[in-house]
DNA sequence: CGGATATTCAACCTCATGGTTGAACATAAC
DNA sequence: GTTATGTTCAACCATGAGGTTGAATATCCG
């Protein structure tokens, strides 16, 4: 399992474009040709095919070669990768509306306790800068 | 649905470096600060400043500045958005595993068919492998 | 054979990325 | 105040990505 890392960067690079993700999109119905991939975009068919050589590289599609067409089809195998290391990071945004559920519970309790409590007064710290 | 496509891609893209990923498996620890996330690479402060940046850019983390230190934290919330694009092509591998599994099953079966007698009943369950 | 179709290749352009360096800025410490 | 620390900024460089054009290649069809 040498470069793990090389996998991840050229399947995330390939997804990481419009374009691709709606070829990808296309391939999910049914293999699709080159120029057929290439249609729905308003790109040359060169422009096309680079994107398709980035899906292929990634390892997302295949290619067979029928008479002068290329026929591409689907693999996602690889995309299971990149699955599980974001689901690494699922707890980090559960975990979060967990504690935000918990809060804002907390909170309705707090209130519907707190109508004699005078002193309930949290208040906002100095915003982060913007940068740039 | 409108730039969820400009986000795929800021995501997509911030995750597609390996030096952005080991960020934020930092991140997954503790918030730490620019200093903090640069030091275990061979890149200068300006560098990791400039990945930091991207990261930021994605919403994948949250500066705090607290006197001369800019304190990061991960946000893993976005993720999930990336991650639910990946898991509309789940199917299709797990699909396709069924079916080797399949093939694979029937093809066992037809050699002990021919080599013994006609048995090929119970060697292995169909174990469907569907998550979720 | 010759012509049409499907795709790639090579060269080029522009712009973004990832890296550097050195200066600038802001804040903490003396 | 002066100095040290943490971070960014600006300029620059090299490389790659995404796009174009025009030519080359391979195949099908008449």
């Amino acid at each position: 399992m040498v470069e793990h890392n090389e996998q991840l960067d050229s399947i995330f690079g390939a997804i990481a474009d419009t374009t691709r993700r709606a070829m990808l999109l296309s391939l999910a119905q049914r293999p699709h040709s080159v120029g057929e991939l290439a249609a729905p975009f308003d790109i040359t068919l060169a422009a096309a095919s680079k994107h398709i050589k980035v899906l292929e590289r990634a390892g997302l599609i295949e290619r067979e070669v029928q008479g002068r067409t290329h026929l591409c089809r689907l693999n996602a195998a690889p995309m299971h990768a990149g699955l599980e290391w974001i689901r690494h990071y699922e707890r980090f945004w559960t975990q979060r509306l967990d504690v935000l559920e918990a809060l804002l519970k907390a909170d309705l309790a707090k209130e519907s306790a707190a109508a004699t409590d005078p002193v309930a007064g949290g208040h906002n710290k100095p915003k982060s800068k913007r940068p740039r």
